[in-house]
DNA sequence: CCGTAAATTTCGCCA
DNA sequence: TGGCGAAGTTTACGG
């Protein structure tokens, strides 16, 4: 394709707002917050509607380079090469693509308002315990979530056990890391500073760390196991959810 | 397009390991680590030639749903709807995408063997302080990097100040958090465990949260102003790098 | 704006 | 394969 078509087509599209997609031989540039620079190879760049930028190579989850929305978009052609410059402040950055060559374009304005649901989060295991506290053990009622801390962080859940003890249980949806007990730890202390008592430490969670489980013992702290989907089934969204979704 | 033929294409791209675009109004479904669902609306779906795939609105910088690499794909029409299933195993999850309408397919063989650099990284900070321990304070000398602790961790640089104190840095490209601090000091008590005196400890940072600056007093870390952009430059009179950065 | 923590974090290194 | 920590992390939710 021809680059000053490529330019104006790309211009309209921006204009427009459209999803837009480029597909070419490119070089990549990026000054900012780090720097780096991706080499002469074929791929698929998007600037969506809101000015958001990705550089797409063809293997890999992630974007090599991008600009995040609302980024500032300029086009020019310059030697027979079109660059498109992208820039964001706050930080100051800048991403640069060098097309050498364009294969495609693809762009169309594009409605998106549906509602997006995600299950089996962190958020959903603190609604079950709250939704029925005995999961974690028989007696055990809460008496406040996301507790502010004094100098810092927020207990996930802040209770009282069966014999009257103040307990501070930490959430994780994966494996808890020694990084997460150490932080459980910390949340300990801070209680211990404002009421003078030293609370039990619950980490609630799939499973531990090998590593984590030492830092555990030092510690006094317990294990409760509690996955996201268990705590999905317990606020009984599971329903909602398969008749989407085969279970099997 | 009709979805008999989007089917067709589709499943002569993925064949051929093309880089493959999609498209079209369609329901997204994912349930695995956790569960998802996105509602009906216009949306792009990229399949890269290693099987991953990206779901992508028409804002923002994530992907509102992913399959990573060598997922494995599934195509078929099923009630007037075009439906892409990408399966992975270990964990199993599932991702599943409901074409009501197809738009545009884009496919193509992308060659992209480029090599990408990225510059001003935490690495990049360790390697100037290494060429240069002057830069922490005259008379400091480097032991060991990355060194391991016994129950976890590992620490940035550790060495030795101009009085013969163990020193320990910690470094970060961006402002230290207190979590930050906590970690600097878990390493401080590991040396203390391995070598039974109290280390120095020394944030290397472009700058510290003020919420960790309490914890910096409490806990006796100094701080020494590093940023990513001077460590290249330190590189880069060292070893002839500054060629790479800073040219537009 | 800063601070705090989650995320289907992903990615890379190393044992 | 699992642990460990960085990342231009991004995103969301406070104050």
């Amino acid at each position: 394709m021809e680059l000053s078509e490529a330019l104006d087509k790309i211009r309209r599209a921006l204009i427009n707002r459209e999803f837009t997609i480029i597909v070419g031989l490119s070089e990549v540039f990026y000054e900012g917050r780090a720097s780096s620079i991706l080499g002469l190879g074929e791929r698929v760049i998007m600037i969506k509607s809101d000015y958001s930028v990705l550089v797409h190579r063809p293997t890999g989850y992630e974007p090599t380079n991008w600009q995040p929305p609302n980024s500032k978009i300029d086009l020019k052609i310059d030697d027979d090469i079109l660059i498109i410059e992208a820039r964001r402040t706050n930080p100051s950055e800048v991403l640069t693509i060098k097309f050498h060559k364009v294969y495609n374009i693809f762009s169309q304005k594009l409605n998106d308002d549906a509602d997006f649901s995600m299950y089996a989060t962190e958020e959903d295991m603190k609604r079950a315990i709250l939704a029925d506290p005995s999961i974690i053990e028989a007696g055990f009622k809460p008496i406040e979530e996301e507790k502010k801390l004094k100098p810092s962080g927020f207990i996930d859940v802040f209770g009282i056990d069966s014999s009257g003890r103040l307990t501070v249980i930490e959430l994780k949806r994966r494996n808890a890391t020694v990084e997460d007990i150490r932080q459980l730890v910390e949340y300990v202390k801070g209680v211990e500073r404002e009421y003078g008592v030293r609370p039990r430490a619950i980490i609630a969670a799939p499973g531990v760390q090998r590593s984590a489980i030492r830092e555990m013992k030092i510690n006094n702290v317990e294990f409760k196991c509690l996955t996201p989907r268990k705590s999905v089934e317990i606020l009984g969204k599971k329903h909602g959810l398969d008749k989407y979704v085969g279970s099997e």
